[in-house]
DNA sequence: GTCGGAATGA
DNA sequence: TCATTCCGAC
């Protein structure tokens, strides 16, 4: 096996320029970082080693001399530098290989994103740079399939509706410009790479490039973004169940490459070049799973992109939203993730009977619309939260992975209920947690489902309330071993469970400054919630929904701390998932409404009878204050009666809930 | 060895 | 913003 520390490691080449950190002045520690591991003669003091992006410092003390030689900063040690990596973890530019001293680890996708921001869609109309560099197929390189069912997986997630996505032809002649991008300069000048590209128009270079490659013969310079000369893409696509080459995608020959833009990737209609070429050049290690991204759609970075020549026509268009809406379900993903897009057609859910594809769900390159379906959507997709989800249970059941997706924390009123029905069981929540072991056998558990606690939760479940579940948090060393949960689209990828431990914890008492509307997902209505896809949607993987009520933070007994092997969290169980953990059978009647489904329908018939009442209460009690009758009763908060109905509603409100509670109980029962 | 907060600088 | 510097904690 060759190893990236071998002269041929095939970093994209791209990232090695300067030009690939825009705005940024100066040279940035993970570009000279690049620029050291490029190098040869700097193999004995940073070398690739491991993981595709993962590197080794040999020799601290000299990568920080060369360092603060670079910075004109003397004094720099590998104390200092490494700080300054560290800083790189929360950007995730970086991220640690624990365990392994002085290695570190490229998260390449989040390179694509600090690098080529106007892949957002933030940045409608901004023009896509032609020297926008190569990028991997996707963002799950990381995540190699290692057993045979993730490839398993990976060839089932291959949806039918993703070809229909393609648009040939759109952008091959450009990609293969800038694919077949090559370093301009010999690399023997540190600096000189360094200082010259960042006046450089990106149009200038392309022809140089492809007149480079195209003298070049292709290997180049070894990792010149060259396609790995043992493992092409097709080659991968062999390997990994990918299109396998049957699916009439063009082939293109550039350099002497045989490259297969790929038909299904995110990025085949994304302004960023494809993978074609910069063909990912693929370490043995490389966790590139065509088939698992390519379940996914085209970028929908590119519709709204008008100053691009990039562009849907209607009918790309909707094919492309129906798509979405599929993968939304196929995977499980909050309904949220749904694009308000009027005339989108929400197509059957072909359901996938090979397991759960949480992971790929999200499966987005980078380049796409961080802001539509980010790895906190996907990895915390509230599939109960829609209907069509009411047989999630049943499948988690038989799920392979380790992970399960997530439901959402209760909506208000749901909470109300089981905040009441909880008092009515005398059993505190804390009670709960502490009842719990958090051992990290459970996570295996969790694979199939939900990890029941029928001793400590018996009594709540029977009566509806939430059950523990303890949610395995891929360390970063699980990364390798939870093969397919690059939920993020690593950026989403990919990132909210892949993400260290330590990450989360750090995150749990920053979200809430950085995040004050955390609770957004606790809204009254859970479902009509998640249908608002624009509120929360952006970049920022761990803009995590605030813990659900019952939230029970990892303890320090189950770790040190930074490497707590799970998070544990409450969930609403629904009747099926109650059947399930007490030993029954799930209800497949398709009659029955889901309970939760129940409730809410209740509840807005409830609702609206409330309001109408209300208004008429209102205006009596309107016209009793203006006679001076109602003073004593406000001995509330005085907050304006718009904002909270008199407590006369209050009490109707509960009473009722409690009817409809009992009520739907018993319907549920009869089903 | 690693982590991350804090202050600070460019 | 992106370090740099310092430092206490694990």
């Amino acid at each position: 096996m060759k190893t990236p520390g071998d002269a041929g490691f095939p970093f994209p080449d791209w990232a090695y320029k300067p030009e690939s950190s825009p705005g940024s002045r100066q040279i940035q520690l993970w570009h000279f970082i690049l620029e050291l591991l490029r190098k040869e003669e700097y193999h004995d003091v940073i070398a690739w080693q491991g993981d595709y992006g993962e590197f080794v410092i040999k020799d601290p003390d000299e990568v920080a001399r060369l360092w603060g030689a670079r910075k004109c900063k003397p004094q720099m040690n590998y104390d200092k530098l490494s700080r300054a990596l560290r800083y790189y973890y929360n950007k995730r530019i970086l991220h640690k290989t624990k365990g392994k001293r002085f290695t570190y680890k490229f998260n390449f996708n989040k390179l694509v994103l600090v690098n080529y921001p106007f892949i957002d869609m933030g940045s409608a109309g901004a023009a896509v740079p032609q020297s926008a560099p190569p990028v991997p197929t996707g963002p799950h390189f990381r995540f190699p399939p290692s057993t045979p069912s993730d490839l398993q997986v990976s060839e089932v997630l291959r949806s039918p509706s993703s070809e229909e996505l393609r648009s040939p032809g759109m952008f091959s002649g450009r990609r293969i410009a800038r694919g077949s991008v090559s370093d301009c300069s010999d690399g023997t000048s540190v600096n000189s790479e360094i200082e010259d590209g960042n006046g450089g128009v990106a149009e200038e270079r392309v022809p140089e490039r492809v007149a480079e490659r195209g003298g070049g013969g292709g290997s180049g310079g070894g990792f010149r973004g060259a396609v790995h000369p043992r493992l092409s893409h097709e080659a991968m696509f062999r390997m990994y169940g990918g299109p396998g080459g049957h699916r009439g995608h063009r082939v293109s020959e550039v350099g002497g490459h045989r490259v297969h833009p790929e038909p299904l990737s995110p990025y085949t209609v994304s302004p960023l070049p494809g993978p074609g070429l910069l063909a990912p050049p693929l370490s043995p290690a490389l966790s590139m799973t065509p088939g698992s991204h390519l379940a996914y759609t085209p970028s929908p970075s590119l519709s709204p992109m008008p100053g691009s020549i990039f562009s849907f026509n209607p009918e790309d268009m909707q094919r492309y939203l129906q798509a979405h809406t599929q993968s939304v379900y196929n995977y499980h993903l909050s309904p949220r993730a749904f694009f308000h897009y009027p005339n989108i057609i929400v197509p059957q859910p072909q359901r996938l009977d090979k397991g759960m594809s949480g992971p790929q769900g999200c499966d987005r390159g980078p380049a796409e619309r961080p802001s539509v379906l980010n790895s906190h959507h996907s990895s915390l997709p509230p599939p109960h939260a829609h209907p069509i989800h009411h047989h999630l249970g049943e499948e988690q059941h038989h799920s392979p992975f380790k992970f399960k997706l997530q439901p959402p924390p209760l909506g208000r009123k749901q909470r109300d209920i089981q905040g009441r029905q909880a008092s009515l069981s005398s059993t505190s929540t804390s009670g709960l947690g502490s009842s719990l072991s958090f051992g990290s056998d459970l996570s295996s558990a969790s694979g199939s489902g939900l990890v029941s606690n029928s001793s400590s939760t018996g009594s709540l479940n029977s009566a509806g309330l939430p059950k523990i579940k303890v949610e395995p948090i891929s360390d970063i060393e699980s990364e390798e071993e939870v093969e397919v949960t690059d939920i993020s689209d690593e950026e989403a990828d990919e990132e909210f469970d892949v993400f260290p431990s330590h990450y989360h914890k750090h995150h749990h008492h920053s979200h809430h400054n950085h995040y004050p509307h955390s609770q957004k997902y606790q809204q009254p209505n859970g479902t009509d919630a998640a249908l608002h896809p624009d509120e929360d949607l952006e970049e920022e993987v761990f803009k995590a929904p605030a813990p659900p009520p019952f939230f029970i933070p990892p303890t320090p007994s189950s770790g040190d701390g930074r490497r707590g092997n799970s998070i544990v969290k409450s969930e609403p169980v629904e009747p099926a998932d109650m059947q399930l953990a007490s030993g029954g059978l799930p209800q497949t009647n398709s009659q029955c409404i889901p309970l939760k489904l129940r409730f809410k329908r209740r509840w807005d018939q409830d609702q609206h009878m409330e309001e109408a009442e209300d208004k008429k209460v209102r205006g009596e009690e309107r016209a009793g204050e203006r006679n001076g009758m109602l003073e004593e009763s406000g001995s509330g908060s005085g907050s304006g009666e718009a904002e909270s109905p008199p407590p006369l509603a209050h009490h109707r409100v509960s009473a009722e809930l409690h009817r409809a509670t009992a009520q739907l109980s018993l319907e549920n029962k009869e089903c």
